[in-house]
DNA sequence: TAGAAACTTGATTAGATTAGTCAACAATTT
DNA sequence: AAATTGTTGACTAATCTAATCAAGTTTCTA
């Protein structure tokens, strides 16, 4: 039941971005600041601009800063577009459903769709704001 | 978020066992209703009688039985001892805690807390018992 | 002796991580 | 104003690790 190493730096970087106030950051910073290994924070980092969810700038004195305001950043998507969806099994996720053999009949699913909609909930309703505020 | 496939099969195996009312049943008959791949079947089944949770017996007519009441096999504690805590992160399980260099002052180790906590709240209150009677 | 589980080992695959190169940009130099 | 240089992000490939799966051998029991 473990978040990947990846939905976990995603949401360090952000963190950390969120602490800029759209100051501009280098990714060796970030990368001190939350100890993400540079080149793995360099591809996590591109897949957050493409999602809009940061922004860069080359050059001297160039960086990251947040693309979107840290209200707007729902942390249970910001976990989908990186590492798939919040669902323990494919057979129970809404936002990309896998069939299953079993299926029907199967006694696992309802258990399944019970845990994926409480991590939803949970997911779904903290943004980037509240874990900034510690809100939660 | 997944389970990984060794604890759904984990689980589609005792399933299995418990509707068989602890008459033994061999691990190519369990392969072919649960679906579960015959040799990676065999290791699950291995671990699973490491902890007591089903028996076996060799020879002719041999196989697989329950080892425990299914009101006794709580699914937190089979998910556990196939593939590790619930916790998503190791900084955030109870029973088998990592320390994290972050750690204090980590925004995300609250966020953590939560989603344990709903995971174990729902799995170890969840029985074999409940599944097979379809109480959930 | 035949059928079945137990065990060992190796192959394959996917995920995580690291390494290295290329392209863009801005400041500096000429 | 043009060329140069250093800093930085963008991108690709290789390495490492663990999960998953397959095959064969051994041991036990009717």
């Amino acid at each position: 039941m473990k978040v990947s190493s990846k939905g976990e730096y995603a949401l360090r970087a952000l963190i950390c971005l969120g602490g800029m106030h759209s100051k501009l950051i280098s990714i060796e910073k970030i990368s001190e600041k939350t100890l993400v290994p540079v080149h793995y924070l360099e591809q996590i980092l591109l897949q957050l601009k493409r999602n809009g969810y940061v922004q860069s700038k080359r050059g001297v004195n160039g960086g990251y800063k947040l693309g979107k305001n840290p209200k707007e950043i729902i942390i249970g998507d910001v976990i989908r577009n990186l590492e798939g969806p919040l669902a323990p099994m494919g057979c129970v996720s809404i936002t990309s459903y896998e069939s299953c053999p079993l299926e029907e009949g199967c006694l696992l699913k309802p258990l399944w769709a019970l845990v994926r909609d409480k991590i939803a909930e949970l997911l779904d309703n903290t943004t980037l704001y509240d874990l900034i505020e510690r809100k939660i």
